[in-house]
DNA sequence: GTATAGTTTTTGATTAGTCAAAGTATAGCA
DNA sequence: TGCTATACTTTGACTAATCAAAAACTATAC
């Protein structure tokens, strides 16, 4: 069994895998992304290879081996079906969740995940719009356009948010930018590096490039 | 903030002084209750004394602070709320919430509790019949009279089930023996060591002495 | 009042996970 | 081709929690 570290670590290094579509996923991504030090992390990826849960290549980076990308996606349905939980059963607020959940995902039995999977109805998205996995590990593709591949004066739906913080999500909320609400790009100034939003009959307001990207729609 | 394994101890720690009403806690019972070492007792006692939760006298045994005590408190209240809702709202087995709870309580946040607590609308009591502590540390005494301590023909409601294993408490189910239920003993043969009882319409059937003392009931 | 059994403490070692700091390799620029 | 900045690895040290085994105390029996 892992312990909650080697969780973290796997958990990790497949959602690294998942976003930057190499082959090896460098250690650098790895020590940030977790914030240890670097040689912890090197460290650490010589246990896991022992484990037979990665294949680790000095210099080069770390592969998952299919147990460790088994672990990382069970790691991902349990933080995403708690997420879900926290906000649907129990009301908490979008922008603190994800905190709970990181801690409650290494307590959690897959017993009690699968009652809490039904209890919920079997939900297919986190409350960020993120694809929950199934109980064997498939997962739904997430759309790649964001707000910022749109054309002007299209109406889009929000379909998933990508940044976790706790400001950002309370900003979000705020403008009415949640999952399934449609939203309009009035303009996008390329100078100015900004694009103009409206959702629903609300004001209308501005998202740099930078944060557009973290929003995901589509048609 | 305690870890987890400082948690176990304290909780540990105040059930025993809460049921061997003496002043000290010996070593003894903490490190069988904890299936530890005598010397891993010892030594977590040095540090549970340097951070102030109880004081430790060398060969007489350990008795909480307030601090403790709080702490000690808090992992009850945890542990039998989420008990509560394994049963109440996902459907668990009496008999394997114990195992479940004991994970879940070090990861639970106290807001999360206190959702929780009111998801479920303010229990009193766990799946066991077990009090559950207040917020401020406020716990019902339960009553001390056992099976044992009935007389043959009344007819008694059972409180509570000291017993947490499994097999026993798949045991008590089937023979109807849940917190709330009325029970009415039948006989008592000393001889035999063994009393008779019987739940509503169900068939009769017998207990030994030492499983009796772990029914607690009132009138 | 000593011997002995039982309990508790001490000591030394181990494991997982971590950091700081020093050392090494590599990529890309000049 | 060689130099340097960056990325990565190695080394040595530390902490929390644990065990095994030896030592020390306490209580009881005789």
């Amino acid at each position: 069994m892992p312990s909650a570290t080697v969780e973290n670590y796997l958990k990790s290094i497949l959602k690294l895998s998942m976003e930057c579509e190499r082959g090896e996923v460098p250690m650098g991504m790895i020590d940030t992304s977790l914030g240890v030090t670097p040689g912890t992390a090197t460290s650490m990826m010589k246990n896991l290879q022992k484990e037979k849960w990665l294949s680790y290549k000095s210099r080069k980076g770390v592969r998952l081996t299919p147990s460790g990308k088994k672990i990382g996606m069970i790691m991902i349905r349990r933080h995403r079906l708690l997420e879900t939980f926290l906000v649907e059963t129990l009301g908490l607020d979008w922008s603190e969740i994800h905190e709970e959940a990181e801690v409650l995902e290494h307590a959690i039995s897959e017993k009690v995940l699968e009652r809490l999977d039904i209890f919920l109805g079997k939900p297919r998205h986190d409350p960020h719009g993120h694809p929950i996995p199934t109980k064997n590990g498939i997962i739904r593709r997430l759309p790649k356009k964001t707000l910022l591949d749109s054309l002007v004066g299209t109406k889009m739906k929000i379909e998933s948010i990508l940044d976790q913080s706790p400001e950002f999500l309370t900003f979000a909320q705020a403008k009415g930018l949640m999952p399934g609400r449609m939203v309009t790009l009035v303009k996008n100034e390329k100078v100015a590096d900004t694009i103009e939003l409206q959702v629903d009959k609300m004001p209308k307001f501005s998202l740099g490039y930078k944060t557009a990207q973290k929003i995901l729609v589509s048609d």
